[in-house]
DNA sequence: TATAATAATGAGTGATTACTCACTCTGATC
DNA sequence: GATCAGAGTGAGTAATCACTCATTATTATA
């Protein structure tokens, strides 16, 4: 887990805003942090507790994230912003048209390649889920990011495979609102609810897909 | 607001354990620790600002439940246990096979009845997701009553309908997973995400119906 | 090696925390 | 009206909280 959380966690602080320092003991915080907040959660754990794990003084927290709320967003603020990354690219639309002829091709690339963020920086999104309901700053970057962003262009995506008759016609929120259930409540179920079980992903994900494109397709049943 | 919690509170505090004596300031107590914890989450709520808010001295709360956390699970349990009320009724199974033949009614009445139960203690159930994941009584919990009660049950009668030929031959777990995550899509974004939104009950229980017979129909798509 | 700048420290701060307890209040029973 | 039991109180407690700051260690540049 150490070994995992600093791989990112370098990869990710270095490119986030043009090359901030960042010290050995900020890695530590952070990585102390991350697995805190995701056992006992934010507000239950302590600046002294964080301090401890990471094997720095407390001070040295205040010193680079001014306040526990600051050392928070400074690591949900990237896992956010990645989260998003495949779907904010410049030629989303374009790429689509080109790429993948039918929706299904679409659905699975996504799928398979959101699920492996989600097992990468599982803890982080742990703590983004359970923090975004209580935290103003937080609320406004998910909407930003998610809602608006990722929402909206899916939406497009959506009406674009039903103007080529492809999935039924109905509202496309509701359409966008049911994959996306399926999709996270599978990560959920696979990454946080139970990931000790013994999980067959690539039978999964196919059964995810059918089931998908079985509940969206024209043909009537039996 | 107030009333509609009293309500049920009076409702389910008084038939929870043979006609335990509940007080006035007890169910003060309750409602204001329920909009708190929903509004801030359980750990930053203090209990000094639980008894402001029900117009109680501090000590009052601790002479009832022993301790904050107590005040927690005396909250949550009933709501669990109405939540999976109607999975753990005698002759769930017979009830089914007389009255639903198709697996699609089952589904319809299911969802018609536990969304109209998340609608009516839906502060109560945003506690209870976001408590359960870093407190080992409501763990424990949960996994008695949800996992082992309703998902066997379910699961059973998944395999069931297999039997007749109406669904897919896939993993039962898998197919309970695909549908309940759904319907708790459905809920978690109707009720907690974008309660303010003109949502269209009826429309989109068809619709959910309908994607998840379909995604679950044996005909090929296209 | 000297100097400057930044990183790191940890004892100390007032505020707040969950919880206690000696006490008062209230209403029912005899 | 005396007695009693439980409901309710609120000042008080030790512990812990997020955060500060004067001081020291480390590093980079000259």
């Amino acid at each position: 887990m150490p070994d995992q959380v600093e791989q990112w966690l370098a990869e990710l602080l270095r490119l986030n805003d043009e090359e901030e320092k960042v010290t050995e003991k900020q890695i530590k915080i952070v990585q102390a942090a991350v697995e805190i907040f995701a056992e006992k959660g934010y507000s239950a754990t302590s600046t002294s507790e964080i301090a401890q794990k990471a094997g720095v003084a407390e001070g040295t927290i205040f010193r680079h994230y001014k306040t526990k709320q600051n050392l928070l967003i400074a690591i949900v603020t990237p896992i956010m912003e990645k989260l998003v990354a495949p779907f904010v690219i410049r030629n989303f639309q374009e790429v689509l048209n080109v790429q993948y002829e039918h929706f299904e091709d679409f659905m699975r690339a996504m799928l398979i390649n959101r699920l492996a963020f989600t097992r990468k920086y599982a803890p982080v999104l742990k703590v983004m889920i359970h923090e975004i309901p209580f935290n103003p700053d937080l609320q406004a970057q998910f909407m930003e990011h998610v809602s608006t962003n990722v929402v909206e262009r899916v939406r497009r995506i959506v009406v674009h495979f039903q103007a080529q008759g492809q999935i039924i016609e109905a509202p496309a929120d509701s359409i966008v609102r049911m994959c996306a259930s399926t999709i996270v409540g599978y990560a959920v179920t696979r990454y946080l609810l139970a990931p000790e079980r013994d999980w067959n992903d690539d039978e999964e994900i196919d059964l995810m897909v059918r089931f998908m494109m079985h509940g969206l397709s024209l043909n009537p049943v039996r």
